[in-house]
DNA sequence: AGCATTTGACCTGC
DNA sequence: GCAGGTCAAATGCT
């Protein structure tokens, strides 16, 4: 492949992705009876929505003001299914950048998360990643694990956990770029999450007193340090999970819905520089 | 200097 | 005792 930067690759997935969906709906058109034709109509419909959305957001950023993190600019071919390869304590300054991935950063869902965590998990050969949505320290509990899948290692599994309410406003777009593959945990089956309240199709399904509207309070402080440990020792004291039940409020299997979703997301997920919707 | 990331250590539940 | 989840010191980057 001669796509050079993340970028590149994840507007070459799109555009593979639009495509489908373009000739998708044109299959439906043609074929199926009108109620199916209607609604797969209206799925790839959203779908196109989305791939234009993230091209033109990814065209618009990729300009070079990709300032994430420096690890972000870094890996470039090398993102997708080879998770971080921790070496020692600390990993060497410049010799294994090749090897970088990015582990934290503006995710495919359109929150911040930052990594606090990463445990190897018995029985799986991949590490499973700990992340907390950025704002945290505003009192946000939205948490997430990410988990590379062990029968699709291109595939990460990754559940929510907790609440935003952090008032992320512009999260909102960036949702619904989201891959429409959903995984529901109680129904353990795949499928299409439409939004009860009419919103996008491709959302996730999300429990309805899920309050991720929350105030959009000017997220100004880019960063916030070290987290303010205020939940001190108990370390397992999360409320969240505890209110939610004990399933993630959302969970699903990021790279069902085909190649070029699952790479895209691959990508986006592990922070191979998606443009940032800003938040101010 | 300040913030982000890494990862060993610690905590908790089973 | 073990495994999963979290903390926080150490370290790197800007």
């Amino acid at each position: 492949m001669a796509l050079s930067t993340p970028t590149d690759v994840v507007l070459e997935l799109m555009t593979m992705g639009q495509q489908s969906a373009a000739h998708l709906r044109e299959l439906l058109m043609a074929a199926s009876p009108p109620m199916a034709a209607e609604h797969g109509q209206a799925l790839t419909a959203e779908i196109l929505r989305c791939c234009d959305r993230v091209i033109a957001a990814i065209s618009k950023g990729a300009t070079g003001t990709g300032k994430k993190r420096k690890v972000a600019d870094r890996g470039a071919a090398t993102c997708p299914s080879d998770l971080p390869l921790m070496s020692s304590k600390r990993r060497a300054r410049g010799g294994a950048e090749a090897d970088r991935v990015l582990e934290t950063g503006t995710a495919a869902d359109g929150f911040i998360w930052r990594k606090y965590g990463q445990k190897d998990i018995n029985g799986s050969k991949h590490p499973r990643f700990y992340y907390r949505c950025a704002y945290s320290g505003e009192g946000c509990g939205a948490t997430r694990r990410v988990q590379q899948s062990r029968d699709e290692p291109a595939a990460f599994v990754i559940a929510y956990y907790g609440e935003h309410t952090c008032g992320d406003g512009a999260a909102d777009g960036a949702r619904a770029a989201m891959p429409p593959a959903v995984v529901d945990p109680a129904l353990n089956a795949w499928g299409v999450g439409v939004d009860p309240n009419g919103g996008s199709p491709l959302l996730p399904l999300l429990h309805t007193n899920d309050t991720r509207h929350c105030h959009g309070e000017d997220p100004g402080e880019k960063s916030r340090g070290q987290w303010s440990s205020s939940s001190s020792s108990s370390s397992s004291s999360f409320s969240s999970e505890a209110e939610l039940g004990t399933s993630p409020v959302l969970e699903f299997l990021e790279g069902g819905l085909g190649v070029g979703w699952e790479s895209v997301v691959n990508y986006l997920d592990f922070g191979c520089d998606l443009p940032k919707f800003d938040r101010a």
